[in-house]
DNA sequence: AAAATATTACCGTTATAACAGCAAAATGAA
DNA sequence: TTCATTTTGCTGTTATAACGGTAATATTTT
């Protein structure tokens, strides 16, 4: 799990935001992007989704079960 | 966010378990499978990142700035 | 059908994440 | 180096998720 923080740091550097830019963008307060960016995994499903979609990164999940993958942050 | 809900359910079903069970096995209460399956988004990452190891369902991030995806509820 | 099991729903209590504010390091620019 | 910005860390307060208990539906089994 600090592999996500790393991703949503480097996105987050790549747009050119600052923690507190990219919490305001989010709707979080700042201290999300930071616990999130450290690895902390006591944060909410709905906070991290905010985020991940204020940077353009999309979340799948996949299993033996089912046949390819499956986004789970878009619309519909 | 209902879509991640229903591919869980579905994982439990298949693999037998009540939410209780499934609850029991991941180390969270029976409140949070619930919640979870019916698509609520205010649960703690913590909380899903236990019932999806407990399913073996991967968890992967991937967006432009990314060659591929990247797994991120695995060890290491 | 009835009985048993499972799911959904609601409710206090408790635990804890979210938050803003501030200060101290750290980083980067002039 | 100095100055400005950013990040990290801490600290109360507030908001709310997690929890177990219980009850009402719903589903499955016999």
């Amino acid at each position: 799990m600090k592999r996500l923080g790393k991703i949503i740091r480097g996105h987050r550097k790549k747009a050119g935001l600052t923690q507190k830019e990219l919490a305001d963008l989010s709707g979080v307060g700042k201290t999300v992007i930071f616990d999130i960016e450290k690895g902390k995994e006591t944060v909410q499903l709905n906070s991290l989704m905010n985020v991940l979609k204020t940077l353009n990164i999309k979340l799948k999940v996949e299993s033996r079960l089912m046949d390819g993958e499956e986004v789970i942050n878009e619309e519909s």
